[in-house]
DNA sequence: CGAACTTTCTACCAGATGGTAGAGGGACTT
DNA sequence: AAGTCCCTCTACCATCTGGTAGAAAGTTCG
């Protein structure tokens, strides 16, 4: 009840969003302005996935890549805007790596071990998609059905070769939505694993990252393996 | 680079703050206030742990309440002030339930299943504690250095306490910062977990619930048991 | 060159935000 | 009754916020 008037204004927005576009020059991706289009969702990623997207001013972010905010307006329609623009790129570069391994040989486990190893790969290598990750799945963020409309065909691919190998037996019964919500979770919460590490002075090693993932593994494997 | 006016100016009031008394009438607990207070400690946690302490206005939070912005202002300092309250509340209680088994005839195993069992307890009693300790763990959170200073101590005797066992080979060698903070971030994933399933429209089962924490205590059992 | 287009900027604004100053009312004490 | 303290309110403000309007400066192309 205490955000009634914030909340509504959140629906009314996001129904607008979705008739306008979010990228002003879409479908442009060349020219001067490509390389600041691109510096910007450099910055904005790394801010909304620090001190998120309500903490992220339009200024600040502006200045601290020497432009004025109405250049990051021009390019983004709006705040909002900026915000689908990042989490489809970052949304973007995840669901293309694992897509690759869903069209890869791998079969049964080993494409399930493949999976989780590329989710951990990204994850170390762009440690702000995860800190992006944080922020957007809170419930109500403004970019939440965005990131499911990006990653949702994903998802339910996923989801429907679970449920094929359960079908063929050598997946073990089970709901692969929970599955799913889980593994999720677990790579969440890493990700505040990874920021309190870095906050407390030290930088994540192998060996912490290398054990979760394993960790992660062993539950998949108990959750699916149709033996046990 | 990016938000140095805004961390510079988090940085002198986290110096004034501390200063300054968060609760105006401090060791007052009785009176006609007292309940004002709870209320808005009530609510203030409700609405950090959703949408968060950037997207909370004090104003929304008083209208919520049916009271004036200004009320609120009285009770606690400022917005900073009420935060650390809220967090001082929350962390309190989490705090004395596991002094409680600290101070508890448990030992060994026993004692560190104590532990996760009554974590976990508190959590589901409180998802909104859940909520706000994904919030304020986010690095750079203003009272991130009030959780500390809160839960620290007990940190540090629960650190203690498994050096020794180590030391008497009761408990494997190992670094004890690392295995807490795996497990704290496996609660925090599971905060995520509760609040994207009720973002779902599912109430979390306790079957999801129960599998995490048999998860987490296989991963501490790994971790220390002097056998394996 | 000159027209059209892209990009970045200055100027500005309406609304929201956290916060201050101080009045007023109720309850309790003397 | 008067004074004191606790609590909540009205009034107000400086600042910041996302966003608009439109000028200016290139850049491309005929």
């Amino acid at each position: 009840m205490v955000e009634t008037t914030r909340l509504r204004e959140t629906v009314r927005e996001t129904v607008r969003d979705t008739v306008r576009e979010t990228v002003r020059s879409a479908g442009r991706t060349t020219g001067r302005g490509a390389e600041t289009r691109e510096r910007i969702l450099d910055a904005a990623l790394e801010s909304f996935g620090t001190i998120g997207y309500d903490g992220t001013s339009l200024d600040d972010l502006a200045a601290g890549l020497g432009i004025r905010k109405q250049t990051i307006l021009y390019h983004y329609v709006n705040k909002r805007g900026l915000l689908g623009a990042v989490v489809d790129r970052s949304a973007g570069e995840l669901t293309a790596a694992l897509l690759e391994v869903l069209e890869g040989e791998a079969t049964d486990w080993q494409r399930v071990e493949a999976l989780v190893r590329t989710v951990f790969r990204v994850a170390l290598e762009q440690p702000l998609l995860l800190g992006l990750l944080r922020e957007v799945s809170r419930p109500g963020s403004p970019a939440a059905p965005r990131l499911r409309s990006t990653m949702g065909p994903l998802l339910d691919r996923a989801m429907a070769w679970m449920n094929r190998e359960m079908e063929a037996g050598r997946m073990r019964r089970t709901d692969p939505q929970l599955v799913l919500l889980s593994a999720y979770s677990t790579v969440v919460g890493l990700a505040t694993e990874i920021e309190v590490l870095r906050a407390a002075g030290l930088e994540p090693t192998a060996r912490t990252v290398v054990t979760r993932r394993r960790e992660l593994l062993r539950f998949l494997r108990t959750s699916l393996d149709p033996q046990r």
